[in-house]
DNA sequence: AAGTCACACCGTACACGTACGGTAAAATTT
DNA sequence: AAATTTTACCGTACGTGTACGGTGTGACTT
């Protein structure tokens, strides 16, 4: 086997997906989300429909695509936005995660809304840690806030709250946005304060498989 | 105009609006989630698929009708299951939100997680919360702890606190399976705990539109 | 009673996602 | 060089939600 023969292919392979993906962000901007089908994209870069299949599983694939780029962008503002003080950088992590969720439905649906059906199972959820570099952020700044004190408990636990009680916010405003939560964005920082305000009343503990006591 | 003629015709109307809810759930009984299709249900009550449109103005309809039936059972429970003590009592009602989301994940999605398009612009919330009986419920048993003097503050504002914490817990249990949460049902009832603690904490304040301050 | 009208129902048609199978060229093996 | 396999792409077809325009039968008006 020639392996270089199989890098070029693979990286062609790659060149033309970033092609279609390319084509598929083009077509967002031209006719909206629910513009973008099969069938333009593939007119688009001049291959027939089915085509496209050889490079994207199905369509989600692709909407997984054009998200994962929007959360690169999300990832990129939230190191830019970085205060020294642990709470409010842990603070400034949730604004720019609600100003993303908030101004891009669509791509915030398709990661978190929408049923992963085809899931490799190994490797459950260290892959979607490395795959979402915001997560990575938000558990970098909790170590910082257990560091100062201010936090006590495990980490992925605290990450995972924050994470829950953000997308709760989020995912409402976006589903319901005719319910009087009030500002949107402002809803989201309170909530994320209430949160914080759970998290420091008590040492989290780590998440495990025992069912909790429950009453009834 | 006959008025009681007209009442009749919407009564018959209903009757047979009825009548094909039922049959989708029975299709959906039979078939499963995702085998209910317009022509498939206007096959079974002697229909043309067209026909069906004269009763839901689309298929996302028909699935809102499945769901509030389902919903109305989440509201009996949650009644059935009502301790003395407030904070156990909002627990249950926690508890019972809990089982209803993680076992009716379809109806759950339909009801939460999908875009509300053609929405009559009167009667925002209200409608809402007259809609979904459970809402109701909790609002009361929010009252009781504002009673009990466990928690201060509005009590619209803490039941949207408390239902974007659930929400949150049981919209990602059902979007990310694999993830470690823990047992489920645990996980949520931990997340209710920490928001209990973290409304507990201070007065919570009415939603309104101002802008919070925020970071950046 | 005659004329008008609303409405329940339907047939046809479109664009969609995608399953299936084919075909020809390129890469690999022999 | 010949044989084989792999690959890149395509044509056809199915089932889907639903827009549009009909049509006849009942109800309402006059």
């Amino acid at each position: 086997m020639s392996s270089s023969a199989a890098q070029r292919r693979e990286l062609q392979k790659a060149e033309l997906r970033a092609e279609l993906v390319a084509a598929a962000h083009a077509l967002v901007r031209e006719e909206g989300y629910e513009g973008l089908t099969i069938r333009k994209l593939a007119t688009r870069v001049g291959y027939a429909p089915m085509s496209v299949y050889s490079y994207f599983a199905d369509k989600q694939e692709i909407l997984m695509a054009l998200a994962e780029d929007a959360f690169a962008d999300l990832a990129r503002r939230m190191r830019q936005n970085q205060p020294e003080d642990p709470v409010e950088a842990m603070r400034a992590a949730l604004s720019e995660y609600a100003e993303f969720g908030l101004g891009n439905p669509n791509e915030y649906r398709t990661v978190f809304m929408t049923e992963k059906l085809k899931h490799p199972p190994e490797e459950t959820f260290d892959e979607m840690e490395r795959e979402n570099p915001a997560f990575q952020i938000i558990i970098e700044r909790v170590h910082a806030c257990l560091a100062a004190g201010v936090l006590k408990g495990d980490a992925r636990a605290i990450a995972t709250a924050l994470w829950t009680v953000a997308h709760g916010s989020v995912s409402l405003l976006i589903t319901f946005p005719f319910y009087p939560f009030g500002d949107p964005k402002a809803y989201v920082m309170r909530m994320g304060d209430l949160a914080m305000a759970g998290l420091a009343a008590s040492e989290t503990p780590p998440l495990t498989d025992e069912p909790g006591k429950c009453p009834g």
